[in-house]
DNA sequence: TTGTAGGCGTTATCAT
DNA sequence: ATGATAACGCCTACAA
């Protein structure tokens, strides 16, 4: 039905070859006047070059895949956002992939992607990455760059920050600010980037001579409602308590409306620190202190980093970090 | 490089066509013995179909294009939520394309989409759509669903919520808590949505016998610094109201900062009003009081549609409209 | 129940 | 400077 290149040649009596070389820019071998004529009828018959049948031939597509864990927690349309304007400047669509938390939909995606034999993939799981995944992941031969995960390895292309540190500074500043009891709320246990911040919680405890508080830290998935549920059941432990760092600042803004829910002033009877710089910790009343991620600029060096490995496959695998960075705001206090 | 359903067919001693056969669940004309060699097979070699040569002879692929303003505005994330969910359901994955408010990014998109032979469109353009981009839609035989656009045609699939009737709501319950004098921060004026919304603003006050006050009317991209900026623009003004309706959540979010930074108390000294119901709504203070439109929901139910239309042809192109409802929370008051 | 062969729209190789 | 032709991996009549 659509007009292809076959047409094209016919109306412009030239082979499929020479407009299959001005459409590609091949300007050497070509014609000016062939050239133009060709390009006139292209322009005329509204001709668009199918990208799947290029993508059989040449065994790329220029499509990258994007998984992440949920595009609904705001700090994933910053990497989103990023990772697309970037690929768009060198040519390249995404395939956006949420998987919602779910191991198994990641795998599936994996799959997926390989069908489309997507250029390459960026990945970013909320879950320590496996040996099956990772596997999956590089047996295919699709270059992929993993971000905010698997820090341990220096072998594989990689953007992220330091969750260990960043929570460090921030938990170090609230016992600078006299917290001696400090509850968590943590990510999943399984998830990777929330068994670093922990670490870095537990470490900067330790570190100041504080006893860790098992009965202090609680667990479950990085969303509102849960920071808000797991600060509920802090509440009810009767446990004593100064201030609660979360995971996240999703799960701090849950905790915050728990809190003005039970009548606990913020920061006056409890303090409260989030994680990520995500924008609605401006918006919050008091405004909520936490780390910030560029999770833009790490959106883009992701992208970036995926499509040079791609057009030139000698590039190194050297990760990139970015550094975690304090935001102090309003929602802690001196006692 | 990769294992082909030729090597299967190779592996198992059997034809090509048989292999294809069992892959796509044709059962009828293959023996369950083959079938379950082949079958074993595949999983042996850890075969993976080529989407891209399926897509090549087929003339479609399993990808739907998303084309959104700005997944960054919390808004956007929800319908790609939904509209992916639903996609995966149904074996389709999407192609994200996020336009930044931009025309040109949007005709871009919609060629590059036609390029990859996508299966259909779900356009959510923040502008009105016009006759070229409504006709390169039409034209390019991809089924389309528009989202929250073009509400005066009745012959093309669409998901939409009356944002006309919605304002129209929000500020009648605005003049009902005696409110006379009501500021309008609007999306830009070439945006339908916008428009629409702008439309029930000025219905609504005529209906009321009150007077619009066109320099109480601002314009602007539906960001929220554009909401903090046009908010100070009307405060600079000197003009005189007890109100600021926003076009949506975010403008709202960034009116009230502006507001509170001036030592403006709100609902106190000026009412605000958002729309969209985003969650961030809920997490300011003062809760703002807003329009619902679900967002999720949408999304599936374009998803849904879409689909329908692309393995069903016949089925006929009539919209689906969603209510609008009042969500009354802390931002106004009575005067 | 199974196989043969042609073709989808492009790129790439090798001629001319 | 240009063209003919063989892939690419798969589906789909049509045969057997």
């Amino acid at each position: 039905m659509a007009v292809t290149i076959k047409d094209i040649a016919q109306k412009a009596n030239v082979s499929i070859t020479t407009v299959s070389r001005v459409l590609n820019n091949k300007s050497k071998g070509v014609g000016e006047e062939t050239r133009k004529k060709i390009l006139d009828i292209v322009e005329e018959y509204n001709y668009v070059p199918n990208a799947v049948a290029k993508g059989l031939v040449t065994k790329k597509t220029n499509i990258l895949g994007l998984i992440i864990p949920d595009i609904t927690n705001p700090y994933y349309p910053e990497i989103a956002k990023g990772v697309e304007d970037t690929a768009n400047e060198y040519g390249y669509n995404i395939i956006l992939c949420g998987t919602n938390n779910q191991l198994e939909k990641e795998n599936n995606y994996i799959r997926i992607l390989k069908e489309h034999y997507v250029a390459g993939i960026i990945y970013n799981s909320s879950y320590s990455i496996n040996e099956t995944t990772m596997k999956q992941l590089a047996t295919t031969n699709v270059p992929f760059v993993l971000v905010e995960n698997d820090a341990d390895r220096k072998d594989i292309m990689r953007v992220y920050t330091d969750g260990e540190v960043g929570m460090e500074k921030l938990i170090s500043y609230l016992v600078e600010m006299a917290h001696k009891h400090i509850a968590y709320i943590s990510g999943p246990k399984d998830s990777y980037t929330a068994a670093k911040r922990l670490k870095g919680y537990r470490e900067a405890l330790m570190h100041h001579g504080i006893e860790v508080e098992e009965h202090l830290i609680k667990y479950g998935q990085p969303t509102r409602s849960n920071g808000y549920d797991l600060t509920k059941e802090l509440l009810r432990s009767k446990a004593k308590f100064t201030a609660i760092a979360c995971f996240n600042d999703l799960m701090a803004v849950g905790a915050l409306q728990k809190l003005r829910h039970k009548g606990i002033q913020v920061p006056l009877d409890v303090s409260v620190t989030g994680y990520d710089n995500v924008y609605v910790t401006k918006i919050t009343t008091p405004k909520i202190t936490t780390v910030e991620q560029p999770a833009y600029d790490m959106g883009c060096e992701a992208a970036r980093m995926l499509i040079e490995k791609i057009e030139n496959n000698k590039i190194p695998n050297s990760p990139i970090k970015f550094e975690p960075k304090l935001k102090i705001r309003e929602s802690v206090r001196k006692i």
